[in-house]
DNA sequence: ACGATTCGTTCGTTATATTGAACGTATGGT
DNA sequence: ACCATACGTTCAATATAACGAACGAATCGT
């Protein structure tokens, strides 16, 4: 082949983060559903071999590749290019309303590539629900419209009141628990992507 | 890859739909930034024979050939994998809320790298202020937690009240406008992350 | 008008992603 | 104990993604 550049060559062959970080979930994915990597190889038409060394982190898959593994998983294509992140626990407490004049409250940014979800969550009072765990890194964001109620991480709930703020780790259980008062919340989901 | 699926194996040109998804991405990403497919190979290091049949939506890139592109044109990876979410206005009402057990309601999703910021908006009544556009793509929704208000793009503004979503193009003036009585109002903008 | 660039495509070649088979290990049944 | 089955890994062979080069079509100076 002529010409080629030999140190781009190496470059390619070298294991890439992104494909480091895909092989991860893969297997993260594929053990959370109690399968095998024979198993998985079967639903997908993929070797065995291919899924050993994408989850060793050895590979470079096809976007096809990718792909069946997603619909073998059940999962969003790009679910399999999420990376994990660190998130903390953040209780905001509401602020006094000011009397005068509108007021802006930056309450949180998250910089990055994110994929968005926006949800309402109505719980009557004396209600309990448990939160489905997210992808790994996936941050949960719960702002209280109207009520009061616990929540956040099962080993760290908040209690919160109309107007606060609270942002968690959705990658780890969690729930949701109203007392005397129903509460009204809505919850913005972060998952971070690879970028 | 479709080792097992002979139907596939004959048809070498076949597209897969997740790479023509992909190919038709690359191509608008590009052409977004004024950038050529040989300057695109030239930022990348790939060949520009490789680009275009990728933006012909016949090709089946590796995981490493979408994060050079991805890289060259500043953006996370996933949003090479997405299809284009419609920045068109969208008005969701709230619902009515069920007597018995708690509702979760997902009321939007986007997919692809974004950045995020929560605000809260406090209006007293009668209260009138203008948003400042944002960057292009930009997304802002806005989740009415208590009262009433017109707000929206300049050119399309809608009426809300407690419990609404709105989502709007943020990168065009859009303004706040509440009448008789206050409002309080969660603001989440997700932003394209553009290096 | 003309050559000189630059663009995107197409063609054969080369590098490599994926494969099937063989291997060692672990677990289960009899 | 034994054999059978299933798991995940390694390796040569194969299929194919990416390559360099050459092409025709625009565009640009001069």
């Amino acid at each position: 082949m002529t010409g080629t550049d030999p140190a781009h060559r190496s470059e390619r062959r070298a294991t890439s983060s992104a494909a480091a970080a895909a092989g991860a979930q893969i297997q993260r994915r594929r053990r959370q559903r109690g399968m095998s990597q024979a198993e998985l190889a079967r639903r997908t038409g993929l070797s065995k071999a291919t899924l050993s060394q994408l989850e060793a982190g050895a590979g470079n898959p096809t976007i096809d590749t990718l792909d069946a593994i997603a619909v073998a998983l059940s999962i969003p294509l790009t679910d399999l290019l999420t990376r994990d992140a660190a998130p903390e626990t953040l209780h905001l407490p509401a602020t006094a309303p000011n009397d005068e004049g509108p007021t802006r409250e930056l309450l949180r940014r998250i910089s990055g590539g994110h994929s968005l979800e926006l949800w309402r969550l109505r719980l009557p009072a004396h209600t309990s629900i448990d939160g489905v765990p997210h992808a790994p890194g996936t941050v949960e964001h719960l702002l209280v419209a109207s009520g009061r109620l616990d929540a956040g991480p099962a080993d760290d709930p908040r209690s919160l009141s109309t107007g606060d703020l609270l942002a968690f780790a959705g990658d780890a259980p969690h729930s949701y628990r109203t007392g005397d008062v129903p509460a009204d919340v809505t919850v913005v989901i972060a998952s971070p992507a690879i970028g």
